[in-house]
DNA sequence: GCGCTGCATTGATCAGGATCAAACGGACAC
DNA sequence: GTGTCCGTTTGATCCTGATCAATGCAGCGC
């Protein structure tokens, strides 16, 4: 794949043929986006006016109940694409995390573009698979794992997706930064934030994990953290 | 929509152009596979060698940890599809919940056919973002949900399809059969099958539901149900 | 320095569901 | 009829994680 350079089109969002005419096309009707950390990019039920790749930063999507109850739904990080074309409401809320810029592109001529080619609507197929197949592989983690594997799964896979970015693979010694609060977490793991906290002092006491500071994270030994999933050891969980 | 017949490719599946020269294409490559309650369809890493649509009968696709806690991720009712195009293994199990009728199309002429034709591509696209968005209203009920709230958003949820398959909408006094046993039901929901009992004796102690044996559900009050779900009475959970 | 604010940690207690165990009841074979 | 099998119900007890509450701690404005 070529790269597109600094264009946040060459994400794997939309650019499986980074050198085709569409391309160019796509230049024409990006723009881009910055968020704040904690500020909202959409609600559910608003109009979308755009669908959008992150290019840096981490944003949420997330259920809510009326009492007040969230569930955390899905974590994106730069790559990720935002939108659903053919859709004209978002369906949960989209908060950015971090501070948070989108390449955003504008609704109709994408739809447009898309139509026109197939590459384009196979290759958004192909990633919906993908986040079709997170979601269910989280619901699993929902309903079946304890608090502890829990948190083990989650500091995995974001150790995971942290080496991904660097195109690493997650090594031994790999510190990562937390970019969630302890409430964000317990939202994404169906936990309470009291609980999360104590099972991360748990890890620390036993020596899985190291804390520099309060949201910096060193994983000594991979293997070990794997190990607290409750996950088959290779393949499986981590996407 | 045109219907053609009793030729399951009338199904949502496959089929917004039902008058289209490639309904002739698809007819050509499809068959007719037959499963017993029970009965498996795909393991978890098989090789797929057809994408489906359920004419009847239901399907569950369900993830395993090696301990045996098993965690339903989907349920497949008639119209429903099973496969991805573009993959090659299957991501978890298939099983038939009851006795089960597919129409499958041969996997290599099918995702040809796909390239060719943009619809087809856009239209699985569109189905697979429904899946995308029942799989994570799914999360919000494993995550935060009681028990309570989970056995009476899968009975909503049931008496809402079954009514759908009769083009209704689900009306008081209205009954319908639960395909699923007590431990499939935990399944789905993340709870043991005893607390998956007691849950639905309650519900029958107090009156929001009634049994004729132990699968046929009455409900008097289907407004009363949707009160004890926990959603948004309008709207919301029920898809 | 001070107090304030926003996360995070830790403790004490409670309760919702899990677990272990027994009994029930219908379908079916013999 | 009897016995067995399977799914279900019900009971007693336990334990994980929720809840309520207090404290810690860093950053920041003044």
């Amino acid at each position: 794949m070529k790269d597109c350079g600094t264009c946040p089109i060459q994400h794997r969002a939309v650019c499986s043929y980074c050198d085709a005419d569409e391309l160019v096309e796509l230049d024409q009707i990006k723009y881009y986006r910055s968020y704040d950390a904690g500020q909202p990019v959409l609600w559910a039920g608003d109009h979308m006016e755009f669908v959008a790749s992150v290019v840096e930063g981490i944003a949420s999507l997330a259920q809510a109940m009326e009492d007040g109850r969230t569930q955390m739904v899905g974590l994106l990080l730069p790559s990720d694409f935002i939108g659903r074309p053919g859709r004209d409401l978002a369906p949960y809320n989209v908060v950015a995390v971090t501070n948070l810029t989108l390449c955003c592109f504008r609704k109709k001529p994408f739809e447009e573009l898309m139509a026109r080619t197939p590459h384009l609507a196979s290759r958004l197929l192909e990633m919906t698979l993908d986040e079709l197949d997170s979601a269910r592989e989280w619901m699993l983690l929902l309903g079946r794992k304890t608090a502890h594997e829990k948190i083990s799964s989650l500091l995995a896979i974001l150790a995971t997706r942290d080496a991904a970015l660097r195109k690493q693979k997650p090594a031994d010694g790999a510190a990562f930064d937390l970019p969630l609060t302890r409430e964000a977490m317990a939202d994404y793991l169906g936990l309470t934030l009291e609980t999360v906290s104590r099972q991360i002092s748990s890890l620390k006491k036993r020596g899985v994990i190291e804390l520099k500071g309060k949201r910096r994270v060193v994983v000594p030994d991979f293997a070990r953290l794997l190990s607290e999933t409750g996950d088959d050891v290779d393949g499986g969980m981590i996407s």
